[in-house]
DNA sequence: CGAAGCATTGAATTTTCTCAAGGTCTGTGG
DNA sequence: CCACAGACCTTGAGAAAATTCAATGCTTCG
């Protein structure tokens, strides 16, 4: 938690310490699993520890729409802190490591280190500015630049908590679970990923991304990197 | 202000002299003017105090994404407290009255009120909350689903602030702004316009828009008010 | 090895878009 | 007060993007 919030937000060495103090419990999750459904009134917050999760809703039909993807070092829910009633649910999408804290210590924290709360609430703004650029990519872009948006994201995130090697980073996602985050069908990516690859865009293994073409990927998804926040060298 | 955050956040009497008491600038708007722009990095933020704002962003390809349509008493930029670099862009849709509020004088006041800072933070994760059902709605559901999705939202919403009589309000915003909020065309708005006309579940003059099959409608655009996350009485 | 899940490909269909023309409303200036 | 310009809305027709359905192939794991 400390390097990704510190990624974002510089910490005196006291409130790293107060961080570090905040009483966790771990939990190893299995991939496909739910950790707070819509609906639920949680009394706790999870940090991902280690794999992938996933923020979603159902509609009535029973689509799914995937929000958010969240990677070691977020805290997916740290909205229940202020809102009562999930209205979300979340889940791994690869086996997990989480660790989580309750809301009575993290207030507690809080109190005591007024300016952890602004980087917590800083943190939640910048999930926020994540679905703005969401909209944007869902809405007005085509399927091609959608995907290429969505690995230029991952790739800078990823970079940012130290999972990247040479442009290459492991993604344990299937195309069903991308369909569902870019709002296309999972056929379609299919396709686009062959379109994406013949244009020397990406480079796929089963549960890894290569991007070899990284300037060309930015401008085919037209990323820009501001939306993220990161303080400190970005793209 | 007071109106609106009491609707999601009961204030004390002393909370709500605070805030009665923040200094603020009014400044008149006519429509279609930018009130903040992207890359900007604002000293202030703008409580909505009569007509509309949107949120908005182009593409390298120059269209135009409305993330998020602001009402009276919303406060569209509180995000740019803790986030010092505008990833966004927000421009009225009609004529507009605006109070600016120094940020200085924000975090005072939050200094000395702590349960204002939640209140704040909460109103920033409603923002954020109303984006994730915007990507469902966007992502998962046909052109005439999210249209009456939307309509919903916006009844619902202006009533909070007293907006609404016998569910019918004012919506000063053309086909094509709506086209951009739920990334369809304008053509198509209008072809959806009519559908949903047809089918009773609207009434629509120039500027205003009744709803007569509320149930109806509601089922239509799978709405819940859940992720609007009010007191009290909702839908 | 075999089953299950995942990915790929083709073909037909649907949704939505674009282009283009015509219609309606509203505010302004003569 | 009326005519007109400009913005906005509507409608049609053809095109494009993406979907669905269905069949086949590839991996991985027990």
């Amino acid at each position: 938690m400390n390097r990704k919030l510190s990624s974002i937000f510089p910490l005196t060495d006291e409130e790293a310490r107060a961080i570090r103090e905040l009483p966790i419990q771990v939990v190893e999750l299995k991939s496909g699993q739910d950790i707070v459904r819509l609906g639920e009134r949680p009394y706790q917050c999870c940090l991902i520890l280690q794999g992938f999760t996933c923020v979603y809703k159902l509609s009535v039909g029973g689509k799914r729409q995937i929000m958010a993807l969240h990677v070691p070092g977020d805290i997916p829910d740290l909205q229940s802190l202020h809102l009562e009633v999930m209205d979300i649910s979340i889940a791994s999408i690869s086996p997990c490591a989480v660790g989580f804290f309750q809301h009575e210590d993290a207030r507690r924290m809080c109190e005591h280190h007024p300016r952890l709360t602004a980087a917590f609430w800083r943190e939640t703004l910048i999930d926020a500015s994540i679905y703005r650029e969401w909209l944007l990519n869902i809405g007005q872009r085509d399927a091609y630049a959608r995907v290429a948006h969505l690995l230029c994201e991952l790739l800078i995130r990823l970079r940012a908590v130290g999972l990247v090697e040479d442009h290459s980073f492991e993604l344990p996602i299937t195309q069903e679970e991308m369909a569902d985050t870019i709002g296309i069908s999972a056929v379609h990516v299919s396709r686009t990923f062959q379109a994406l690859r013949n244009a020397g865009l990406i480079e796929t293994t089963r549960t890894r991304i290569h991007l070899p073409d990284w300037e060309g990927l930015m401008e085919t998804g037209e990323f820009d990197p501001l939306y993220l926040h990161l303080r400190g060298e970005a793209a």
